[in-house]
DNA sequence: GGGACATATCGATGTCTGTCAATATATCTG
DNA sequence: CAGATATATTGACAGACATCGATATGTCCC
């Protein structure tokens, strides 16, 4: 279930939502709804280039490192981080469309 | 803990968000991380003038009559939707701020 | 006031998930 | 190959929460 997958979706006022819908948009929303994995986005999106290695975020959050582990692999499962591995190191980058499209579907427009 | 709480908070990828921001933004998203109380929003706000009776709501999501008072109490304890009384009918609106809100905080602005 | 109706609260229950310690996997270096 | 280091997976457990039935609260009408 990736935020991809919302693309064909309609707004969330612009139409009742189905329940198939509904469950894919909660999906995503719920990976999202996570204080540490917020915390994460937060401190990637604030390194130059928008990525990070895995070592340099677990002491920010304060979070164990199979936890940290786990919360980036939500995060990638679900479009929102990119993966990259490199030699021992892995980096996990920022997908911006994938916010901007979280976005676009709970924004009503009348702004 | 509501909507109108984030419009001190910094954008999600603008700075590394502390602990009690983070708490703060999840509680929020929590609320929207359901697919009945999506299904909620998008059938209110679907309805002429954004808003509808309880009575009018509890079938559509195929759920109990107090689990659909549970939803409503908790989107409109977070600001995302008004209650009005009139007479032994209750009926709720959208308030589009409180979506719009979380739209801007989550956008990247790079789209 | 009494009965009917709309909504809210309460208590209980089963499921989901965030967290950790322990361990596995993978990569580099000597 | 052996040891060291970085990340991922597994298993277990506690806390959170969606849901329901039963009941309470509040409002209208006769």
């Amino acid at each position: 279930m990736a935020v991809a997958d919302l693309e064909t979706c309609p707004t969330l006022v612009e139409a009742p939502l189905a329940e198939a819908e509904a469950e894919a948009l909660a999906a995503t929303l719920r990976v999202i709804a996570d204080p540490a994995r917020l915390r994460l986005i937060s401190f990637i999106a604030a390194q130059p280039g928008s990525e990070a290695c895995v070592c340099n975020l677990t002491a920010p959050v304060g979070l164990s490192q199979p936890t940290v582990s786990h919360h980036l692999k939500l995060l990638h499962d679900s479009g929102i981080l990119d993966r990259e591995q490199r030699g021992r190191w892995v980096h996990y980058s920022l997908r911006p469309e994938a916010l901007d499209l979280l976005a676009s579907v709970l924004s009503t427009g009348s702004a």
